[in-house]
Order: structure tokens, then C-alpha cells, then sequence
DNA sequence: TTTT
DNA sequence: TTTT
């Protein structure tokens, strides 16, 4: 089992691209602030590189903006790379497999009102079955 | 909320320490295999930095050893530090609050043979009270 | 393992209790919306039990209210008795160790406008020290 | 979210069914045994009704014996019926959506000793496709 | 560095 | 009905 849940804050707008075969994927950064305060008082954030996948891909790129706050589940994998200065460095993405909207759509930036009624409805996506 | 769930294998035994005011506390690194395979066939492993504190890392110290398998359950932290050739790193901490020992008594090491007996019985351990 | 996460919504105000020995217990229930649609295209509905002891206990009851959004994070526990009919029935408790609320506090009910100040900063609460 | 992670072991072997339209569907109880103990020094046990669909539902059928201990994840359903007697009941029900086997293979039953070789790779099977 |  |  490798399986890790979030909550927290988009810190962009997600990036949409297709890998050559087609394939959707899309990233984002979420900012996640610790419950407990830091020695100097202050609330200290982690920041985590989500990625999503094929139909989930598409509904984090045409759903989420940045500043929402969602949920999201997945797996933790580490990616190793070696950047411009030629320095090897490890990244942690999270390969998410299921995403829960928080942010209530009247709460959503550019849109001027509560807003209860709607005909889609959207709540929690995923890109299994159940 | 920033929850990690792991399922691996200890690639060493654990190491205790005791903070300058005495609070103890308990580091391992854990094998965690991938379900999928690479490309090339092979199972990739991702290794993740355990951390207990307190009556947890007591625990993890007394019971744990090289090669057993655990269920570990936490928050995922980053910690930046400066390595010795000037590079700035980041390093992810899974701060656990809960272990389960997933390896049956008679296939630990140092075991000879099939004990289902024995008064201790020690199962999951954590560090809160329910 | 036993674990189970629910997010939904309080039915009714927590009820709290002491027992003989003086310990906090308060309930509630809490409606979880299925994702899914029936075959008539209602959306269901399942209700659960929701039981929290000692100190999450005294937060249960002092800060949710009717009809708010919660996260809580437990374990599932059968209790068995006979109702007053005489008939041997099972009911479900969810046994918490974690709650969060959802509700922004500008939303909640007898909250006149937006606040998004405020100094004392309730977010989530749990009964273990991390 | 509704979610449940449940560790136990089978009951007994798992019952599959076909649906009407041809739906697999396989169910098996699941006995988890509460870590703390009763007042009066037992191990309880609370007993869960799993049910898989589908693929996964072949794959409990194909694998999974009495006495096998599982990992199984998934949502928490309540279904009404009546009983012979004209009672109304409540059963709860855990859809699962993830399944991983804990007992390794050359403790399972009918299997004479160890075997760590073997060309069959099974792990953790689940019906989306991470 | 572990395990299967 | 299972397991430890």
C-alpha cells in the first residue's frame, strides 16, 4: 500500500499536456498548511506536485482554478533528475487517483453570487467505476 | 489533511535517538515496491524516511528489525537542509502516528520456529489513546 | 485495520452525555450523499452513528451544529440489543479519533456575514498530540 | 467520501454470483478483531459483509480462501430489507474497490511449504487502472 | 538498504 | 464463520 490523501489549496491555475502517444496528463501544485504552528508562531505550508492522468486529467484541467481548495488521494512516487547545474535531485510527485471538489461553485472565483441551483452536477470525480 | 498510509519493508533497523530534552525518537527507512512494473520489466521501489516520537518511537526501537514488513501511518513533511557540497535539498519525512507489525512473530528473524503462544501480545501499537 | 472516513452532514445538534465515571461521550448523526444515483435518479442518502469520547467529545459538542459539514475519521464498531419489541437488532457506531470541520464559520447557521478574521482559530481537532 | 480500509480474515470462501445482465459478483464475511479487549479480557470480533463487482469480483472468487487474511478497501452501503419473521432490518455492506492479499502464498492452505518461485505475479488487484 |  |  502506498497511499496518501490531501486537502488543500491550489497555489496555480493546473497545466494541461499530451504525452506523444495521447495521452492526457495535467499537474498542478497544492499548498497544504499544517495544523500545528512552527516554534515562531507561524502556520508553515507544505507544497506537493500533483499529477493526474487521462479522464481525470481532463476534469482537473476544465474544473480546478487556482485558489480552490479540493481533495485529493493517490500514491506517493519519487522521480529522479538532474537539473541545470547537473546536481542529481529526487522529486516527490503524487499520482493522484481521485479528486473531491471543496470549494462551493458560489465561493469560486468569477462567479458574482450564491448559486444553489445548476443543472450539472459535479461533486467527486475519479477514473474508477464506483 | 495530509495523510500517508504505507505498506514496506525496513531497509535497516531503526535508529533511537533522544532529543537535548529527553524526548525520544525513532528514525527507519521503509521499501515500499510498486504494484506496476517499469518499462524494462523490473519492480521499481520507492524509500521513504520514517520518523516516530515519543511512545511510538519506543515501540518501533524495541520491535522492529532489518527486513520486516510494517504498515505505517502519518503525514508526509518536507525539511530543507544544506548538503555538504552547498546544494540546497529537500527532504520528505513521513511523521507516523500509527505502526502495525504486518510480519507474523514465527517469521521473524532470530526465530526458530512456529510460536503462537507467549503472554505479550503485541499487535498495533500507537500513540493515542483509542 | 479498521478505518473509516465519512464527510457529511450533521442531522441533528450532538447530544452529549457523561458517564457514571464522569467521561465525556457525545453523538450525533451524520447523513453521507451517495455519489451515485439510484435507478430513479434520486440521489441516497446513508446515516450514521457517530460517537466520540473524552476530549473530542467536549469539541463535538461544543462547536458542530445541525445540518454543518464535517469530516470525521474512525473506526466501525457492531453493538448489539434487543429493541422493545423483543427483536435482537445490530446498529453500526463509528467510534471517531479525528474530526475536521468543512463549515466555513461565515456559512454557518446564526453567523451574520462573512468573518474571515477572528483569533481563535479552530480547524481540525483530534484526540492525539500531533 | 465514504471509505473504509478493513484488515481480517475470511470467514469462509467466497460466494460468486452473476447478475441478471451478467455482472460478476462475489461475496465473502470478513472478521476484524478489535485491538483493545473486552471488560472481561476477550478479543471481540466485529464481522463485515464484503462485496466485490466485476473484475474484482473474479479475483476474490479465484483467490481468496477461508482463513486468508486480506487487506480490502472501499464504501460503507446500507440496505434494507425485511427478515422471514416480517422484521425490517438494516445490513450494512462494504463495496469494495481495492483488495490485497496478506497471507503469503506458502502459508495458505493446501500449499506444502515455501515457494517463493512461481511465474503467476498476484499482488494487489483492483478494478481501475493504476 | 528491504521485500516478493 | 476467521484469525492471533
Amino acid at each position: 500500500m502506498n497511499k496518501i490523501m490531501l486537502i488543500g489549496n491550489l497555489g496555480r491555475d493546473p497545466e494541461m499536456n499530451y504525452t506523444q502517444n495521447g495521452t492526457a496528463v495535467t499537474k498542478f501544485s497544492l499548498a497544504v498548511t499544517r495544523r500545528s504552528k512552527s516554534p515562531s508562531g507561524e502556520r508553515e505550508t507544505d507544497w506537493f506536485n500533483i499529477v493526474a492522468w487521462n479522464q481525470l486529467a481532463e476534469t482537473c484541467s476544465n474544473y480546478l482554478k487556482k485558489g480552490q481548495k479540493v481533495y485529493v488521494e493517490g500514491r506517493l512516487e519519487q522521480r529522479k533528475y538532474t537539473d541545470k547545474e547537473g546536481v542529481q535531485r529526487t522529486v516527490i510527485d503524487v499520482i493522484i487517483n481521485d479528486m473531491e471538489m471543496l470549494t462551493p461553485k458560489n465561493q469560486q472565483p468569477g462567479n458574482a453570487g450564491p448559486d444553489y441551483g445548476g443543472s450539472d452536477d459535479l461533486g467527486e470525480l475519479d477514473d474508477h467505476p464506483f
